[in-house]
DNA sequence: AGATTATGAATGAATG
DNA sequence: CATTCATTCATAATCT
């Protein structure tokens, strides 16, 4: 919990001795393989796995390479996330001064305004 | 996909004022001393937190900076959600992905808050 | 080599 | 309490 806001950051401690073997990652670097399979279940309509999805594609995606759990949930966020960011720039840079695209954006009349949890709390 | 990079900033709503020495935090940004606190509540066992003990903990918590009721719940939301997630992964692997004996932290009726280290009072 | 880009990781915020 | 979205930080990869 840290993010970064602290400049009085401890640099972290990187594994791995002097080795030159272990190259001692710091971060998941997914291979080739990989990505590969992430994108073409990404392909085919797979947003956000379950934690039971993501099990079973973490155990298939370890014969390509070390990988945990948390490594496939992230992938899939961020893909997604970046894929809808790419989205709205293009839509930023060109306005059509057509149809623009709809995209699904669901707004109630009336949203409602954020009152954070004022409900049973404060 | 770029993220951060300033390539072609997008602003986007921020909110701040016109005003353009303040940083106009769009979200709330714990000093170190806050997380350090709050953690060492969630050690003591407080999981959620009552209205009580929000409002409680924000003033504290005040004298290290701004934070808000929300931030305080939302933080202890997180935490502990985030907290089983690790379990769980950690815990991946072979079976009894499910049922797991969790061990039952009861909160206490009232959590004692130790003061700031040169609190206010005393 | 340093600058830039791509992307893994983290977490605040919100909603169901 | 779970799940999801958005934004940001950190760093491997890449380019120049």
């Amino acid at each position: 919990m840290d993010g970064c806001s602290g400049t009085s950051e401890v640099p972290a401690m990187v594994v791995g001795g002097g080795a030159a073997g272990t190259p001692a990652a710091s971060r998941w670097n997914p291979t080739k393989e990989q990505i590969d399979m992430l994108e073409n279940l990404y392909r085919q309509g797979l947003r956000t796995p379950t934690a039971d999805q993501i099990q079973e594609i973490t155990g298939r995606l370890q014969t390509y390479g070390h990988i945990e759990g948390k490594n496939v949930f992230y992938w899939f966020q961020n893909h997604k996330a970046r894929q809808r960011q790419k989205e709205k720039q293009d839509h930023l840079s060109l306005f059509r001064q057509y149809n623009h695209h709809h995209r699904h954006l669901h707004q109630p009349p009336f949203v409602h305004i954020p009152p954070p949890p004022n409900g049973p709390y404060f």
